[in-house]
DNA sequence: GCCACGAATATTGTCAACAATAGTGGTTCC
DNA sequence: GGAACCACTATTGTTGACAATATTCGTGGC
């Protein structure tokens, strides 16, 4: 069954000009991105807990590495803000409060809407059919109760704007910050009535972008973004 | 009386130092954060050129820091978007052309939007104040010619708006992305009719916060910014 | 004359050891 | 009994040396 997502994937592979190669899974080339890639993993896979220390000489044996690269790779994380460095102190996975979390999703709110915007403008009419499609995706699987996919598609439909709005800049800033919450999203996606109330959102938000309308796309952003706000501060 | 602008000036004319201070022993703090503002400051002042290759080990001499710090210090500067580094070749300032600053301005037209409206939702009466006082001051600066003069009250606006949002995760975005585009944003501040129409943008935002409209004040930060935004793609 | 090939060089990536700093616990003095 | 002091430990910051990789340039074959 070729679903959306895998033949967008396809036509992402093939659109080798694109200067955004933020999806680097493996090529584990040099060491220190090996180390810093197995670092992240465990932070977001919640095997380090949240401000616990990570040790250097400590990650080094774990990891058979040196402690220099394990440094460089925490430096890596720290820019990305998954990790806190206190000078002569030590680093640590950094807890997002909920505060933080919120924050976060204000900023994502207001960039991501302006990449739906970019994304209405330029939408060719084939990108435009895959979102259809994407878009019914969304609408069966929760319909199927099928709370992963969902999930996973909902991740895709994030991606997906940013490829589309072709803003290397905004894309840059939204993946960091969407590194950062991945835990606090983790926690509103496993929630049936939640999904319901946002698959309709997100249906809306594709058809504003393949309506080509610029503004209503940005609304309908803005819209979702402030209802996982409200959702996220019940949930507290 | 002190004006509204005090510990602006302050800073500033901590920046502006002479070229001469490159051989300051030590400063402050780590020796890794030392070389990191070294190397930030004669990137920014234009002292390494776009694209230049920036060896580790001729840093390293000419700051007399070991290599592995000055290694650490580009990791950061890479990080905040200032250097480039690519796998086994090495490290060069990042060359900005004018579409990635325009994409910078496009999102910070969006962060600092949420930013003036966090602001004016937030404001204490002496804030406000302190707002009026500084449109005035821009005004008169305008008024008697002084683009330098306008020129740091216009930093200092975005920097104030950005603290009254209080709004740490914008902030810190804003951050990044003001440092990237220091050398564009020079280019046009010293144009005198661009100051004229900037003027009034900037008096409609303050008054717009002041006013308690975030709305007004997030239309009044994107109306400005895409004035900034023409005018930038008209020097070209 | 031009391209492939290979050595020489320049530069980054990695490592283990040393120095400096913050945290810990015991000891002594009041 | 409590607080200041001091040595001790754990951990990070820094350094120089070594290994791996990319680039350059000369050389030979065609």
């Amino acid at each position: 069954m070729p679903t959306a997502v895998q033949e967008s994937q396809a036509s992402g592979t093939a659109d080798a000009t694109d200067a955004t190669d933020m999806t680097v899974p493996d090529a584990a080339g040099t060491a220190e991105a090996r180390v810093t890639d197995l670092i992240r993993d465990a932070i977001v896979r919640g095997e380090y807990a949240p401000n616990q220390r990570l040790i250097e000489a400590d990650l080094s044996s774990t990891f058979g590495a040196s402690r220099a690269t394990v440094r460089t790779a925490l430096l890596e994380l720290a820019s990305e803000g998954l990790v806190e460095r206190l000078p002569n102190r030590g680093s640590r996975v950094r807890a997002i409060s909920l505060d933080e979390a919120i924050e976060i999703l204000e900023v994502r709110m207001a960039v991501e809407g302006l990449c739906a915007a970019k994304a209405a403008d330029k939408l060719s009419d084939a990108d435009a059919e895959g979102l259809r499609r994407l878009r019914d995706e969304m609408t069966a699987a929760v319909a199927e109760g099928d709370l992963v996919e969902y999930s996973r598609l909902n991740q895709y439909l994030d991606l997906r704007v940013r490829e589309l709005s072709g803003h290397a800049t905004a894309s840059d800033v939204l993946a960091r910050l969407h590194a950062q919450s991945v835990r606090h999203q983790f926690k509103l996606s496993s929630r049936p009535a939640r999904a319901k109330v946002s698959v309709l959102q997100h249906a809306a938000i594709i058809d504003a972008i393949v309506a080509r309308d610029s503004d209503g796309a940005a609304l309908a952003v803005r819209d979702h973004m402030l209802s996982v706000i409200s959702a996220l501060r019940e949930l507290a």
